[in-house]
DNA sequence: TTATTTTTGTTGCAATTACAACATATCCTC
DNA sequence: GAGGATATGTTGTAATTGCAACAAAAATAA
């Protein structure tokens, strides 16, 4: 009984979008656009590679012995797994990360950072961290930005 | 005196993120993209054009006389002038939108929609609709969709 | 007026991203 | 363990995006 209800409503809401609803989506696209191409910009103007090269280090840095399997850090990075292959690559042919045969599955290699990649992650922090405060963290109090990342964290998983 | 000691407090905030300022960062990227994504994807899976048209075709539907300038347009969408332009190119192929002497300022032709890209648009609006309730906005309530909204417009304005 | 600078928009070309088809390895069932 | 299904990655090709150079109109200055 309170099922079905429960249901009726739900269904209800899924496919309405108030004006805050499209305002806080509008908000999410040209707020994710404004920020991103500021940041990719700061990036350019020190020589310094593009932000997703920064966060595939970061990923492999964390992560045990600095490797990660293809689809995790593709999972990871929420990131098509052909687009992963190419950046991978790009990166390989600069040195920051290697292609390591993963023993226990040998569909395909893990992905190692090196020693110059871990080098060109601190190079390229200072810069990224004056990007990411200037053109996005500055605008917030500390209370907000807990607050912007708890609700953002939302949309990440996939549609039920 | 305090003019000084507010420029150093401002200049530091500048330069500093953080945990929470790098969570939010993380969200904010990794949310936008994975709900456009999802949104593009169900437009896909419907037959229908990309989103941006979706945006160019809004936008235009609601300004005077149903036209906007290049430069005004590309201002609200937060797009680089070269990739609206060809952005236009494929929709006016599609006759969705025209291109029209601007009689005040030869540089450059305004941009109309045609009745035809009105029915795109209102062909296209329940499957966006859906799309962003279901991938976005169905996870919050109407107050935190209001607060998104507000903090999220922060965003948009240019460094200072 | 004429020259210079700024604004507006397009285009050639290179880099990146998207999609579909493919290849190979692992898993699962019988 | 044989056969089919699933998982993992790569690659060919097309579409899109990014960048720098260019073209033309308008604004500004001399």
């Amino acid at each position: 009984m309170f099922g079905g209800i429960a249901t009726i409503c739900y269904d209800f809401a899924m496919t309405t979008l108030t004006k805050d609803g499209e305002k806080a989506w509008v908000g999410l696209m040209l707020a994710s656009r404004a920020a991103l191409s500021r940041v990719e910009a700061s990036l350019k103007r020190a020589s310094l590679p593009p932000l997703s090269w920064y966060d595939v280090l970061l990923e492999l840095g964390r992560a045990e012995g600095g490797r990660l399997r293809h689809k995790d850090l593709a999972a990871r990075m929420l990131l098509e797994k052909y687009n992963l292959t190419r950046l991978i690559d790009r990166m390989a042919a600069d040195g920051a990360v290697v292609r390591v045969q993963d023993e226990a599955d040998y569909r395909g290699a893990a992905i190692q950072i090196t020693p110059e990649g871990r080098a060109l992650r601190e190079k390229m922090w200072p810069v990224y961290r004056d990007a990411v405060a200037a053109s996005f963290s500055a605008r917030f109090t500390d209370g907000e930005l807990a607050m912007l990342a708890g609700l953002l964290q939302r949309v990440r998983r996939p549609n039920s």
